[in-house]
DNA sequence: TAGGCCATCTGGTCCT
DNA sequence: AGGACCAGATGGCCTA
């Protein structure tokens, strides 16, 4: 397990707070005010936004629109970090429980990312294949046709939802696991 | 020490 | 307009 000090994370944020000092509050010239946070457009100069856009850097001085003081600006990006650091929590603790419903074998070593979602992936794959092995019997099996044969599961699956809810469900886990247990 | 992994910050873009 | 999402940058921690 790997157990890493985290919490001493927060040594970016002053930078926001070193920013506040550094505006000289608000005779802010006009134009000058996208100069916010000057040395961290310099340091963010290589920096492109989602699919290459590049928006208004590429495309000469298009400014933005400046509805707010330098205080309201590092109110906002504070308030933004925050949430942005809540939705990364969250994603974490979504990737917590697939390491949970995964079974691997080193088990005191913690699951990074890519091997959580590898190791999903093909724990999914051969459940699968176990699945369209054991449903064989029932579900029509052509073959070279798993996809097609995956489909029909996924209904089979589906149609025992509606059909019988929670204990159709537990019955469908259970076959599941009594079949990958005889196997 | 290098490299892997991660948390956080940040600004652009998308969506409601 | 504002929040969600995304990806790049940065720096810390850990292990080989």
């Amino acid at each position: 397990m790997k157990s890493k000090g985290k919490a001493v994370k927060r040594s970016r944020q002053p930078s926001v707070e070193t920013d506040q000092e550094f505006q000289p509050e608000p005779e802010l010239e006009p134009g000058s005010s996208e100069q916010e946070g000057s040395e961290v457009s310099l340091r963010l100069g290589s920096r492109r936004g989602r699919g290459g856009a590049d928006a208004g850097v590429a495309s000469g001085p298009k400014r933005r629109r400046q509805h707010s003081s330098a205080k309201e600006r590092n109110v906002r990006r504070l308030e933004s970090n925050e949430r942005e650091r809540q939705r990364m929590h969250k994603l974490n603790n979504a990737f917590q429980a697939l390491r949970e419903a995964i079974p691997h074998v080193k088990t005191e070593k913690k699951l990074s990312k890519i091997e959580t979602l590898t190791l999903a992936k093909n724990y999914i794959k051969s459940l699968t294949t176990i699945i369209l092995g054991m449903s064989s019997g029932c579900l029509p099996h052509a073959e070279g046709q798993e996809h097609a044969s995956a489909a029909k599961l996924l209904q089979c699956y589906q149609k025992q939802l509606e059909d019988e809810s929670e204990a159709g469900l537990a019955q469908f886990l259970t076959q599941i696991h009594s079949f990958s247990q005889g196997s």
